[in-house]
RNA sequence: GCGCCUCUAGCUCAACUGGUCAGAGCAAGUGACUCUUAAUCACUAGGUUCAGGGUUCGAGUCCCUGGGGGCGUACCA
């Protein structure tokens, strides 16, 4: 027993009255608050202002990972991280130490630290950060280490980790106190580090074909550039009504009307709507665009940057989710939405067809209609409810009714259809991108009719932008636009199927229970 | 919003049809151990079985209400 773990031992003692009452981890939270509380007895800060740290412990294997079983190298290093196991041996103890990088083994003993020293690591508890100085060496079993010269606390934790085999599985816990989950599941570590691949593949596919980043407003006074129910809130200096934006594609054209020939926006939208394994009320949406391009150009550039974000995530095209094998390897078949529904559903539609007509064949294929709905509304949900969920993909739908795509350029060779696709893969929608409507005049007109569906009482339609069509008066260049949902993308190509596992912080009901209270003291 | 499933120690999980059933492993405490690798070994402690009602001689188990979570569905161009 030494003079620390005594100190430790009694103030447990003293605060024993806070056992019944602390709401987690039984006794432990208290037992390690009382370790605080006799480190600062001593003199030591458990939670000093800095280390100087020399090597990542990835740093350490790449330059002493050679080492031969027993050798010891010389080298000193400071490395610094969260000790996440130990093994104790009498008068030899062995930690394994987790930095951003990875994990390196500190090899402690009574006799280099002495006394003292040795007694104050043993006093560590799983889950503590540790700065430490020593030579790099390699143990009799091949175990490369640090074996510790010096050391200190870099902060010491008052809550025990998860079990360190079994992790932390509860999906509550693991998404409300994700700090928890990436400290026990190196799944989620994955997931994160491909999600951060994948957005900086595409910042980095973007630059290279001289698109610009730009960013746009988040509060608007109007939302628009899709059908979702906004949230709203309020500016109180202007006493004005705002909501979040749905969509970054309104601002982003009124660039290229300015001369911008191709941008693209990385950003959050807010959508106020159901949650389910597909949808969080903020995600976050690639849309990108470009001058004198239509959608055929934004085909191809959709299947080579998935293709790309699949190739720096997993290092091929051929993902699997959940056992499920997808090829991403351009180019992907492009194949017009009433062909699809002919196969699917058996009848060819148009959206030029009488209602009456078009009425009939949903519930002939008994998909639920709603009185009211117009032609291209009817042929979107036969598709919807026909096509899409049986698409493995990846496949490019082609030309939707107009209808129901107020911002997309009316086909060339179809009036009533847009040029516009949707990417699916595994039955959901990847990306949507259309040629885009430059003309003021049609643009005003769907507003109008988006007015009136509003009007009407689709809370998800939205009224005429006065100032977008101001700026198509000024001339909008003929370009494509993609839109790339990168939640969606980043499950792709983690192979997963849930958007709260891509998301650090997905949207969850408030928490109830004393746990996060303030501490018992 | 609706339907189904689920909630047991800090973590991961047990407990046949209601009947010594409140248990195990990890984590924790004590002890042994100078080459471990989820270290090992011995001992110890740890619970409002999500909350509140009810049925019963008896409820972790059955019923009701509420809460959290999951899945499906609706909504979601």
């Amino acid at each position: 027993m030494t003079e620390a773990r005594d100190d430790a031992t009694d103030a447990t003692d003293a605060s024993d009255a806070t056992d019944a009452t602390d709401p987690s981890a039984g006794g432990e939270r208290a037992r390690r608050l009382a370790k605080v509380a006799a480190l600062r007895a001593r003199g030591v800060d458990p939670y000093p202002v800095r280390f100087d740290r020399t090597h990542t412990s990835a740093e350490v294997l790449e330059h002493w990972g050679h080492l031969e079983a027993g050798a010891e190298s010389g080298d000193v290093v400071r490395v610094a991280g969260r000790v996440v196991l130990l093994r104790r041996m009498g008068k030899l103890t062995f930690a394994t130490v987790r930095d951003g990088s990875g994990t390196i083994q500190l090899f402690v003993s009574l006799a280099v630290l002495g006394d003292d020293g040795f007694a104050a690591f043993d006093d560590l508890d799983l889950g503590d950060w540790v700065g430490a100085v020593g030579t790099v060496m390699k143990t009799r079993k091949g175990e490369l280490s640090v074996q510790v010269d010096e050391w200190c606390l870099l902060a010491k934790a008052v809550r025990p980790l998860p079990d360190k085999w079994h992790g932390l599985s509860d999906t509550d816990t693991r998404f409300r106190q994700r700090y928890v989950d990436l400290i026990a599941n190196e799944d989620a570590r994955r997931i994160f580090a491909v999600r951060f691949a994948v957005i900086a593949t595409v910042r980095e596919f973007l630059r290279d074909r001289r698109f610009v980043e730009v960013e746009t407003p988040v509060l608007h006074e109007q939302a628009g550039g899709a059908a979702a129910r906004p949230f709203t809130t309020h500016h109180h200096a202007l006493d004005l009504p705002l909501s979040l934006r749905i969509a970054l594609e309104l601002h982003l054209k009124r660039l290229l009307v300015g001369g911008m020939e191709r941008v693209f926006e990385i950003g959050r939208v807010f959508r106020n709507e159901g949650l389910s394994t597909r949808h969080n009320p903020e995600f976050t949406m690639l849309e990108c665009y470009e001058a004198f391009a239509d959608y055929t150009d934004m085909m191809t550039l959709t299947e080579e940057l998935v293709a790309e974000c699949a190739r720096v995530a997993t290092g091929g095209t051929v993902v699997d989710v959940d056992g499920v094998t997808v090829d991403l390897t351009p180019p992907w078949p492009r194949r017009p939405m009433l062909d699809l529904i002919e196969e699917h559903a058996g009848v060819r539609v148009h959206p030029g067809h009488p209602v009456a007509e078009l009425e009939a064949a949903c519930d002939r294929a008994g998909v639920p209609r709603e009185a009211g709905w117009g032609p291209g509304k009817l042929v979107l949900e036969l598709y919807e409810k026909t096509v899409e969920p049986n698409l493995a993909g990846p496949v490019f739908v082609l030309d939707y009714p107009r209808e129901v795509s107020p911002l997309a350029r009316t086909h060339r060779d179809d009036p009533e259809l847009v040029e516009r696709f949707e990417a699916v893969v595994l039955g959901r929608e990847l990306a949507n991108a259309f040629s885009e409507l430059t003309d003021p005049v049609d643009q005003r007109e769907r507003f109008e009719a988006q007015a009136r569906l509003a009007a009407a009482g689709d809370d998800e339609a939205h009224g005429v932008d006065d100032d977008y069509v101001r700026a198509l008066e000024f001339g909008l260049p003929p370009c494509g636009g993609l839109g790339i949902g990168i939640d969606r993308l980043v499950m792709l190509v983690a192979g997963v199927q849930s958007i709260r596992e891509v998301i650090l912080f997905p949207h969850l009901r408030p928490e109830v229970g004393d746990d996060a209270g303030p501490p018992v003291l």
